[in-house]
DNA sequence: TTGCTCCTCACGTCACGTGAGGTGGC
DNA sequence: TTGCTCCTCACGTCACGTGAGGTGGC
């Protein structure tokens, strides 16, 4: 028989939690003094103790050990084989998000390295929910015209919109088809969300259209704040760290506008805070 | 100017975790209804929560994540990146522990499918702590004389520490001296835990050694219950498992005496608890 | 008036460590 | 009597979720 002190160091697990184990009723103390309190011990219980050990250390939970210590002398081997499976599905899961985290602590660093001076951005991983939108499109000759017919964009939207009698909703985007950043023919599409039931209808225009944006698992999004003239570098940022990642885009870079309409009365709004979206998949 | 819940929808995070950032300093809402206790949010503070998550994506914690917020516009560089570098060598640790667990499991579900039966015993992987002890050894030159040797060298040992004036402690331990499973031939020494202090002195007696176990930051580890004549499986088991988990041994094999001396009288205990111990370095 | 949103306070999670305050055996 | 060990109770950890119980604005 031994005090509890004496069965700490023989099977290295301390008082605290061969008390706790006690309580859990996953170890009994083969006795206990009905006066003192005082837990007693016999060796045959170590092979048991060792036995928690060995299934907590692989990550098992106490109340997973719990059922198959007591089943008695024979493990419950389908039980047992149950949870095992079940932990090597979880740990293959964790390992995947600790390597998605060294990834981005690796990449953080070397592009402050790169840098030299403290990112402004955030990049972002995030699922994306489906949106209904409504919207129009067209090719931009060249960059630098893009303010210009944004413009003329979301007013032909707004108009059109009018027409129908429909009330946009407050979330205004534009997208941009464009598989890497380039600088001419760009197709550019400005959207403004609008109810869910109004996708079973059909406008009459045919420049309008009605139609869902996809959902994404995971979408790189970063928040920008600042004139809509000086976006380019943190659309830079973005693709860079995507591809420092190892990820690959899966649908054109959406620019959500948070700070409200973009375009009013035909002039740009001077800053704004916008939130690049730019749905992933593995390379 | 945002209420909680339409922030919470922007920025896709609970109201609850708004609410505990508040409390934590990390993002105050830009104004507070002094009657109601609303929290009213402005746009600009998407940057920030969006760089609260991110931050905390990677794994650093609130509180490392606080100084950073708070420093105002520009992150500290120095300290982000010391954040960085801190998580990235915890990051490394936390992988190789979780793949040290992926390959238990799996070690442990290959075993029981080759079983096809619950595994009699669990191997764990622990640390030793150095052991002062006094031995002798000899060759046994077929494992069948095995517990005929083992008596004898017992017996010398006690008997010599009896001229010695030596009380030995309770722990007894037998070491095989031998790189693999082997039948013959077998170097083997019996040993039994002594005060520390009596490593200086040198006993007269050239077949007793008084010397040091040294310590070992991991070892595989397994408790047997049962006769002594039938520990061969269990031993077969453990070296059976470091193979699967890729690890080399690193010492002689240990068999700890946990219920007391194998050997009184002339007479090897029936059953007995045992724990073997194997020191380990990775292959 | 009825939903809806907001508020605070507080418990539960999980496997521990670390006290405080008190008692029994040498 | 003095250390030593044992006992119970309970708080703290960490980032949340989930109530209970109550209030303000349309």
């Amino acid at each position: 028989m031994f005090k509890i002190g004496d069965f700490s160091r023989i099977g290295q697990v301390s008082v605290r939690m061969l008390r706790h184990y006690d309580k859990l009723g996953l170890l009994k103390p083969s006795h206990t003094d009905r006066f003192t309190g005082y837990r007693y011990y016999t060796i045959d219980q170590l092979a048991t103790l060792h036995r928690i050990v060995a299934l907590n250390d692989l990550g098992l939970t106490l109340q997973q050990i719990a059922p198959l210590i007591q089943a008695g002398d024979e493990l419950p081997i389908d039980q047992l084989r149950g949870m095992l499976t079940l932990r090597q599905h979880e740990l293959a899961r964790e390992l995947q998000e600790k390597q998605a985290q060294l990834a981005g602590v690796s990449t953080r660093l070397a592009l402050i390295d790169q840098a030299g001076k403290p990112l402004p951005y955030e990049v972002l991983i995030k699922p994306l929910p489906t949106v209904a939108v409504a919207s129009v499109r067209s090719i931009v000759p060249h960059i630098h015209q893009m303010d210009h017919y944004c413009l003329n964009l979301y007013k032909h939207l707004y108009d059109a919109l009018d027409r129908h009698g429909v009330t946009p909703r407050d979330a205004e985007l534009t997208l941009y088809h464009a598989d890497q950043y380039i600088e001419t023919d760009l197709e550019v599409e400005v959207a403004t969300e609008i109810d869910r039931d109004l996708l079973a209808e059909h406008p009459v225009e045919p420049e309008l259209h009605f139609r869902e944006l996809s959902a994404a698992d995971q979408a790189a999004t970063l928040i920008y704040e600042g004139p809509y003239q000086a976006i380019t570098p943190a659309v830079m940022m973005l693709l860079n760290w995507i591809g420092h990642q190892g990820y690959l885009p899966a649908g054109p870079l959406r620019e959500l506008h948070h700070s409200g309409r973009a375009h009013i009365h035909g002039v740009v709004q001077a800053a704004a805070v916008l939130e690049f979206q730019l749905p992933l998949r593995t390379a």
